[in-house]
DNA sequence: CGGACTATTGAGACTCCTCAACTAACGTGG
DNA sequence: CCACGTTAGTTGAGGAGTCTCAATAGTCCG
């Protein structure tokens, strides 16, 4: 399930055991706030280039040759494959601070589009690998990265193998909701389209559509807009995140 | 998506582009051969104890404080969540020089299992740290191995993402098949059970047996007793994977 | 040769998917 | 500032597929 290796830093650093979904999602608020020195963090901007991205633009394309890793810096980016069929499946939405361009045989595995006007940090391979070479700490702090990416990816699947909407939709908003203990503010920001969320899902447009509803019509989540939600009924709410 | 560093080095050597998914399954036969050098090798070695379990075997529970990381040195391990519903789901199939033991703040995130007898060499997570803090190299051939779990981990995910039992079945297989190259033997062990398989993919197993028997009647996989399958038909298997 | 477990097969209910139409939101331009 | 057009999202009806429950067949043990 998990590789890994681990080490106990500041407080709440997270464990190297391998769990690597490249989904930044949810996952915002339970991500370490600083996992960098400014030192490293200034050796790290030294060897990037900064690309600011309008809504809906393509980062990189399955299948294009590796050349650099990015980093989000602000919005929101989603990480998807195609298939024949034209059927679509985003496999992680990635938000500021982490880090994507997943490659394998010199090329990359997903189609990177932002979702909203986004900051990216572009790294060259290389010299990223070589950086790390030079640094155990910051190729540590890269492993925690990768090993959060994998949790989160588990928690994909976990979320894709039950058989209820109703189920998933929850679950979704659980992993996207701030820490209950950092922020007092329990909106949920929604920034991605249904349609990006049927995808992550693994659901139809129709279904989180109808599966949103019956949340509302239930007063278990009240969704203001089109892009944030609250949950109104804490104990109906986390019962259908529990269940099955 | 992914995020990673990267840095080829020997012919097939994956990128760091995180991608974990903790499932050593099906990719067994894409890891590269020989991560570690003699003397690595000889170092981890050194720190860790080994152990040899029976079938069904508890390794680790979810919950459990993090102690050690594993590793699989012979047999299959299988690593899961449990749900209040009594409904179990797989994360991932461990095999041999997979790394697992995946934990979050303090305790693992998952239950691991033995599926066949096997032999688990066991690591003090404090030593690997340390041990990865003094050997970047070690520590990189450790975040490439995260790197490939999170790649099968996004693997999962898409699989879950199909609505068709076959399809699921399809990719699993697909999965576990021996890379093409290295085994001329096109026959796909299948070590764990029905259940098992039903638990990753998310499907009931009377699905699965239905979808296998499926398989069979069109001729396209075979399958030899309850543990082994071969395809027959190879070009209506690859489309039944590739398809949606 | 039994017995317990695992897997297969069958029948009905439920849920989601597909197709289609309608409504709402957003952006542009007058 | 309002009107229109395009895109995004909601709602409805029917069909396909899986899930659940139940029973049968097969396998691995002792």
């Amino acid at each position: 399930m998990a590789e890994r290796s681990s080490r106990r830093q500041t407080p709440t650093e997270q464990e190297l055991a391998i769990h690597a979904v490249p989904f930044g999602a949810g996952v915002m608020a339970h991500r370490s706030k600083r996992l960098l020195t400014a030192a490293q963090r200034r050796r790290l901007m030294a060897l990037a280039t900064t690309v600011r991205l309008g809504p809906g633009t393509t980062v990189f394309r399955e299948g294009d040759p590796l050349s650099d890793i990015f980093v989000v810096g602000e919005g929101l980016v989603k990480a998807f494959r195609e298939f024949a069929s034209g059927r679509r499946r985003i496999v992680g939405f990635l938000f500021p601070r982490d880090v994507f361009g997943l490659a394998e045989h010199g090329r990359y595995v997903n189609t990177a589009h932002t979702v909203t006007q986004s900051l990216i940090y572009r790294i060259p391979h290389e010299s990223l690998a070589a950086a790390l070479q030079r640094d155990a700490d910051l190729q540590f702090r890269f492993l925690c990265k990768v090993t959060e990416k994998l949790r989160e990816a588990q928690r994909q699947a976990i979320l894709l193998g039950r058989p209820d909407a109703i189920g998933r939709v929850a679950m979704f908003l659980k992993m996207l909701e701030p820490d209950s203990a950092s922020t007092r503010d329990p909106l949920i920001a929604l920034p991605m389209r249904r349609t990006d969320i049927a995808e992550y899902l693994g659901l139809s447009l129709e279904a989180v559509s109808r599966a949103t509803r019956t949340l509302a019509l239930r007063k278990i989540v009240a969704f203001v807009g089109r892009h944030s939600a609250r949950v109104r009924d804490r104990a109906g709410f986390e019962s259908i995140v529990a269940a099955a």
